[in-house]
DNA sequence: TACTAATAGTTAGTATAACAACAATATACC
DNA sequence: GGTATATTGTTGTTATACTAACTATTAGTA
């Protein structure tokens, strides 16, 4: 029986984001992988934490916590949500938005290069393969995330 | 172009450490996912905390600290060596062979729940997949690693 | 031999991951 | 209206990931 898949799929997990953490740090950007993804989100408009945390798929206090440095930087903003006082509306700044036009092509270079020498046909098969696994695990809202994320690249393809 | 396949890849290497975590903690363990790695590789036999690292793809500092928890636990015990004063011969104590004992049939049952429904060809796509990617950042420990994994999973089957 | 470089391992600092517990607010229901 | 419950977000703790700096030891070399 096949084995050792999990192992497999975290060291190129941790290789990759190893690989855009330098990318970033090259560009001159002050900014971790983690930080990129929310920031990246946030680009769409601004966003609840929880909105947040569904669509990076991390955890909530996770969430707090990048969205807290993100603030550090001066990247994004919490503004009170007046509908609903136990929320945030979390947007970008003009120095956010600044960061997001500048690092955009970078990490699509980055996309670009990780990919070289794969095809359409190898993304289905991975898509395929990495879906099975969280399915066969029974994890309800990652099988969802996972189904989503097929959609939307499907929209970008 | 194809995206977010690092996202993708990411997402699901969370989803099935946290899955095998809970089947430990299930079982009775008190030992993480990166524990649980670091001891089955010990349990081909005694090794500097060096051979660790290149075995489990893991960090100098990070083996440390494992280590160093899984000696708290008295599963493992760091042993002088004779012949190179800067290093240890790292090696499990009875328990630690026990506990591995106890711990093997669970995470196998793990890996063959968690591979329903994919084959071999399966297995070929994604260590492809997962190579090509990790060759295209050009980390060549890491290319080493995925390729060296090939060959032990050939060995498996 | 003495100097330099490489190797083995540790310590410190920051960030993320997961879990648990919590406060504040909103919703549902009687 | 009032109470139970769910939602939103925070705080605390432990473990891992990565970087940098450091000690001790060994190997290489002039």
């Amino acid at each position: 029986m096949q084995n050792k898949y999990g192992f497999l799929i975290e060291v190129a997990s941790r290789q990759i984001k190893q690989a855009l953490q330098r990318k970033l740090q090259l560009s001159g950007a002050d900014l971790t992988v983690d930080q990129w993804v929310v920031l990246d989100q946030l680009s769409e408009g601004p966003k609840s934490q929880v909105a947040v945390v569904e669509a990076v798929y991390k955890d909530p206090p996770t969430v707090t916590r990048i969205i807290d440095l993100l603030g550090q930087k001066g990247l994004v903003v919490r503004k009170a949500d007046p509908n609903d006082r136990r929320k945030f509306s979390v947007g970008l700044t003009v120095e956010g938005e600044a960061l997001i036009s500048q690092l955009r092509p970078v990490v699509d270079d980055f996309r670009n290069q990780g990919w070289e020498g794969l095809n359409e046909e190898d993304y289905v098969h991975l898509h395929r393969i990495m879906t099975k696994i969280v399915h066969n695990f029974e994890i309800a809202s990652a099988a969802t995330l996972m189904d989503a994320t097929a959609i939307s690249d499907d929209k970008a393809a």
